[in-house]
DNA sequence: TCATTGCATTAGCAAATTATAATATACAAT
DNA sequence: ATTGTATATTATAATTTGCTAATGCAATGA
């Protein structure tokens, strides 16, 4: 397994904090299926219109997920699908209670 | 691909929050070969003394690393294995240049 | 044209983060 | 006992982050 080098630690650390936030990680994972708009987001999440706001406008600066519009709504998506990878080895990290293992572990 | 639940959401962030840091996230990369001494760390990433110990300490409080004494010294490892699996996501999302496919790409 | 809806932006303040400098502690060697 | 080495802790100041409230602006509909 190699490393970051030394040139990218910088931007990969950016991209960290980019996530590093109990809402940006909700929406991360809430647009895991798929687009949605900001109403639909804010539903989902219960944050505030403004700071939900704020929060994907810091989310889209960093790289994380991109925006079009649609009418008068604006559709968030995922920029990388490398970041679900990223969610997926935080949910190994962070949810032993979740159901990880194999199908076989029914066995017995 | 599965998701991280509500619950979790919160410990998962902090544990970001953990290695969203230029210094911190170095230091995890500079572990992934085995311990390594606060001296040690030291040099390869040239912070001082009290910075880096101040680091390493929030990053211990988090459960990112451990460390045990040896004599005079302190070595520090990485407390997870995932955690290597995150900063190998991160390397394929922010090391466009480094070498990353298969063996099979020295075709043709 | 006027009101409404969906979203973005700004201002202001409280709280968290980070770096430096100084001091403390533990161990080792003389 | 004293000195030196390795690391931790504390204090402090500067910067960044995050939330709320207020305002702006484009698209829609009456």
């Amino acid at each position: 397994m190699q490393t970051i080098p030394e040139e990218n630690i910088k931007d990969a650390a950016q991209g960290l904090r980019a996530i590093a936030h109990e809402l940006r990680l909700a929406v991360l994972c809430h647009l895991k299926n798929g687009p949605m708009c900001v109403n639909e987001l804010m539903e989902v999440t219960a944050a505030s219109q403004s700071n939900l706001s704020q929060h994907l406008s810091k989310m889209r600066m960093m790289g994380i997920i991109v925006n079009d519009k649609r009418g008068q709504q604006v559709y968030y998506r995922i920029a990388n699908p490398e970041f679900l990878s990223l969610v997926d080895v935080l949910r190994r990290i962070y949810c032993p209670e979740a159901y990880q293992g194999s199908l076989e572990g029914a066995k017995g």
